[in-house]
DNA sequence: GGGCATTAGGTAGGCTGCTTAACAAAAACT
DNA sequence: AGTTTTTGTTAAGCAGCCTACCTAATGCCC
């Protein structure tokens, strides 16, 4: 059993994060002493959880040993449930990609979701086990509020499901590691703050703009979920120019939803009497011919980022982030940026930075890897070494 | 010297917000073993910061004797910097109200604030100081967005102030402990956590609606600041039925502040061609109207109340509270209270609590008691001792 | 190539901040 | 008065570190 104390749990970190240390190195950064260093290396070493990684020469004195994570330290393995796609990607330990594959969804329900997806995540298995041990956690991304359980997901409709649903438990039945659930937008938040625009910052917000709409808040650094999961709804918010809820009769609430998600750009380009030319049937159509400087398009795309520029504006007046990156199959656009600031300019007393997403499609799927890592992290920190890497 | 130990923080820790206990008792609360706990106590006491509190008789077994934070272990002082009044209080580091003094701010400009602030704490300092031991911290409530140095102020409109200003450099010249500096708002939202109606709610808003009009969130007992320490600076949300703030010349791009806050109020008041009966002459008037159903009354009231539901339900697609406390001179009217609620169910997918504040115009002034009193603590649970109580 | 400066790693002993075990003291219960 | 119950103290010991000191192994310089 290596060590509970607080030292042994200093070094895994500090070799969890960072490149192959020596000793010395370690004992520097850990504030501990070379001795204690030496005896919670010894340990790990034996636990298997770390391995020697050659030694440092060139420079005078002793030379000496390079120790790092155990490739077979485990992985984990992160999911992204998405209305059009379903992707996978898996990761070791200290979070170097190793594995990414992607199909399309074409399933409804969350049992058939759930099957399709624990396949995919034993096929990642198949690839990667027997080079990086065990798998030690899935992340999955999903539309919809996640309940406070973690377990529960409401509002799920593009994976055809209305009412609260459980995709989690399905999983746990064919998927061996504990499974981490999580809104695709927060994660795409929290996946810009690992590899993407906001890695420096503490505070910020995701607006993911596709045939939803919907914002991940990141408060210094920590997720910003709400009493009920629904911070960053922002469909539901009262902008100028809306149609108060009583006489929207039957379309619900999520007005902006309906308006600038995918299916309101479209319906839009559907009131339209006339189109000079080619008149687009899709939103990547559209945007195509507004960036070849069709006017009806680049109208279209103004009024879009009108409408983004007003909720971020609604963003800033409640919360105030430094950034606002935009993502999503809509949002993603570059087009769409100057309206967009300047719209925000306008109203907001402290206007953020506005950025496209740096991750593209993947932001999600890079925050599921990354809740993944940093759960399965701190189970490794708590039981260090009181169970081995088998 | 006491110990800077932890044993010596939690049992100080463990008597810092409890009426007096046993050493049994401190044994069981810090999961400490009984010779440590008394080790602990012998050095607390020697260094003054507790005291013997009497025995406790009745129950069999040897008498156990209670210990409790001595009276002359401290104080705080809190100071709520309005634009109508100054209010000043002192507690004893258990929280106990000792002082409480207000008067007419009838000053403008940081300098001439400080000095009228500075001789009312003289005035408490004076009344409590030789029963309670030494001033240990001074919370400061102040209108306008405080800066991340914690020393600067923006935007206080009330106070004669418009660019950023200074007003702890002043106060700490004349007096003789640490300052701590806090939007008001944000610190009516911690009033009402600590001693209102928020008490066991870890995420909501606090919204005060008085001449201007603000909010302060909380989300998971942390306050949420924002990049810029603008966060709940609703004024400059973008609203149903607002003009874009390019067709606001002149007028700043505060709507709200202007339509909501006590000056629209009265605008929209004055607007009214005729009135039946006595024209209010005051917002106070107006309320008194409504309330005993003089029409064109209730009509202003409604209107007010549709306006804070419209900013109520932004707020809740942001940020999603589980509560939404109502203050402020207008806000705490609980005539509003329908109306709001009716506008938020409206628009809110999970429609929080609305109450009106249960500290009424106090809840700026317990929020700086609040954050002096932590701060003051957290530094006694620091040095525990190295310093004596002098 | 030999000595020296420099850095890595190991060993011995000791300190701090707790613990448990055992016992002594003082009350209520019977 | 004796028993039970709880409080408080004393003694011994342990975990998790540290410092001091020693040895080992390299590059550098003459």
């Amino acid at each position: 059993m290596v060590s509970v104390e607080p030292s042994g749990r200093a070094v895994l970190a500090a070799l969890l994060d960072s490149a192959p240390m020596t000793r010395p190195e370690l004992a520097r950064r850990t504030g501990l002493s070379r001795p204690t260093i030496s005896e919670v290396v010894r340990r790990l070493v034996d636990s298997g959880l770390i391995v020697d990684a050659g030694v440092r020469r060139g420079r005078p004195g002793r030379v000496p040993t390079y120790y790092r994570l155990a490739p077979t330290a485990g992985y984990v393995v992160a999911v992204d449930v998405g209305g059009d796609n379903l992707r996978v990607a898996a990761a070791d330990m200290s979070g170097t990609l190793c594995y990414e594959q992607q199909q399309p969804t074409m399933a409804t329900g969350a049992n058939r979701v759930a099957v399709k997806v624990a396949r995919m995540i034993a096929a990642a298995t198949e690839a990667v086990a027997d080079r990086l041990g065990p798998l030690r956690r899935v992340g999955v991304s999903a539309p919809g509020a996640v309940h406070a359980d973690g377990r529960t997901m409401s509002a799920a409709h593009n994976l055809g499901e209305e009412g609260p649903f459980d995709l989690v438990t399905p999983l746990e039945a064919r998927v061996d590691a504990p499974i981490v659930l999580e809104n695709n937008v927060n994660l795409a938040a929290l996946g810009e703050r690992w590899r993407g625009h906001a890695r420096d910052v503490a505070t910020f917000a995701f607006l993911a703009v596709g045939a939803g709409i919907g914002m991940g808040l990141v408060h210094n650094g920590e997720l910003v979920r709400g009493a009920h999961g629904a911070a960053g709804e922002v469909a539901y918010l009262p902008l100028p120019g809306s149609v108060p809820p009583e006489q929207r009769a039957g379309r619900g609430r999520e007005q902006l939803a309906d308006e600038a998600g995918a299916y309101g750009v479209l319906a839009a380009l559907d009131a339209r009497r006339s189109w000079p030319g080619k008149r687009p049937s899709s939103v990547e159509e559209l945007f195509a011919q507004a960036a070849t400087g069709v006017p009806a398009a680049r109208e279209l795309v103004e009024a879009e980022a009108r409408q983004l520029g007003l909720t971020i504006a609604s963003a800033c007046a409640v919360f105030d982030p430094e950034l606002v990156v935009l993502g999503g199959g809509i949002g993603r656009n570059p087009l769409l940026l100057p309206t967009v600031r300047d719209v925000v300019n306008g109203y907001a007393p402290f206007p953020p930075r506005i950025e496209t997403s740096a991750l593209g499609e993947a932001a999600s799927l890079t925050g599921a890897l990354y809740i993944a890592l940093r759960a399965a992290r701190a189970e490794l920190l708590e039981v260090a070494g009181s169970s081995d890497v088998g």
